[in-house]
DNA sequence: TTGTGGAGCCGTTGATCAAATGTCAAGATC
DNA sequence: GATCTTGACATTTGATCAACGGCTCCACAA
């Protein structure tokens, strides 16, 4: 396990350290990508960022235009509603199978990635703790085994941290983030998808709000209300086919 | 419009050039893909090809390992379940959004493919045939306006062409496949999202059940009952929510 | 305002580097 | 004496590099 995941291209490193970058806002929305500079600050060749490039572009953190460049994508309102919509129907789906087929490993997974989220956001470690948020939701989406819904949700979810990640960076509200990823992780346990589907309802839900009044506020403009599935609405979904025997 | 799309690099055309050839599978299921080796058959340097390859990576079509290569990936009646339960979620849920704001232009775009299809199918030109297929089917995912829900939808979709091709070539219940995209498009233009929802899970479902039929008998496996969500189920999703205000 | 020239940058190429595997022979073991 | 194991070497193949060629954009001049 150590042996082969110590290896990383020049190509995964490119990427990596360009996602953090971006989500960062060191590099910021709408500044092109020069190949030349970056390879230079990488210490690597332009034909490793050339890839890494593309592989940001296939989440769409990036543009390409052809014989033109890259730049990093504009974030809007609309691009943040879009994507939590997304977000809503597809990680619920992957949180209505999970619960179903939950099992006791999958629960010590998930709580260990929450055990190293809080570490790391003591130590002040951002990314690492970034890199835990991740892990525990997506561990929860994997025990759905529904593989191609989980790797549809990536693109999405890398998208979110984009805008997440600027909204969590002051605000104090990560006491009631904490409790909704508990009560997610309890709902599993128990096998109760509804409630499962509940809170993550919310969880996504108070997400949103706060990334958009983030972003506005940096822009400069009013607040506006954010068109999404009301809550009611998403939990209904699910709530009728409890009836109905499963799979 | 000509101008622009004419100018085709050579990772497209190797991209492109490769997706044929394993939907049609003359790169059969867990076949290598040697760099040098396909870089002379295209005409081309092992650069772009390697981009194409990771192209298709990214769409899950091929698996690369780190230093060893890439090669197709197997096809498995888990994973044409997987694919169709991801399909049925994920599309059903842009036809529902589809239906509430489905424009005239939106049908006119989608009955054009749709011409398109039939006559390439009479022409027996099975490439443009698919291609118009795509088209169909993304035009009313698009009028749906959830650019990143659409997004997520691309990898499932070109993955089950893989199977669907093979079932359709010789199968001729092709009759009933044109006669639900035709009750599909007539729903969403009567903005009627319950109906749509129900042809494009008879669709998916009929798809689904000859791809298995196919599967099975090229492998030479007895046939068996695959496991997805019954259409009741999903319809039942949809049902509930037309009577809560819409977004 | 329009046409032209130059600079900058990307896409592609062919060559080089490094890792991984398969082969083969020598030695150990039964 | 036959077979299995082990180690080094050669080959294959992917990953990276540096340079070339062509496209795009911008400045400047007519």
């Amino acid at each position: 396990m150590l042996t082969k995941a110590q290896i990383e291209s020049a190509s995964d490193v490119a990427a990596r350290s360009l996602f953090d970058a971006i989500v960062d806002q060191r590099i910021p929305p709408g500044a092109p990508l020069r190949l030349k500079e970056l390879s230079e600050q990488l210490g690597m060749s332009m034909m490793p960022v050339r890839e890494a490039i593309r592989r940001l572009a296939a989440l769409d953190l990036v543009e390409i235009e052809p014989r033109r460049g890259a730049r990093v994508r504009e974030l809007s309102l609309a691009d943040l509603e879009d994507t939590y919509f997304a977000r809503l129907h597809l990680e619920n789906i992957a949180v209505w199978e999970a619960a179903q087929r939950f099992t006791a490993d999958d629960g010590a997974q998930a709580a260990a990635a929450l055990a190293d989220r809080e570490a790391a956001q003591e130590a002040g470690d951002r990314v690492a703790a970034r890199d835990a948020h991740e892990r525990f939701h997506f561990a929860i989406y994997e025990a759905s085994q529904r593989t191609w819904l989980i790797r549809s949700i990536l693109p999405a979810w890398r998208n979110s941290e984009r805008y997440r990640i600027g909204a969590m960076r002051h605000v104090e509200t990560q006491g009631s983030r904490d409790h909704e990823h508990t009560q997610i992780l309890s709902a599993l346990m128990r096998h109760d998808g509804l409630e499962a589907v509940r809170w993550m309802t919310n969880h996504l839900t108070s997400s949103v709000r706060l990334s958009a009044q983030h972003l506005l506020s940096e822009t400069g403009e009013a607040e506006r209300e954010i068109s999404l599935p009301k809550v009611a609405e998403v939990v209904a979904r699910f709530d009728i086919s409890a009836g109905i025997p499963a799979t």
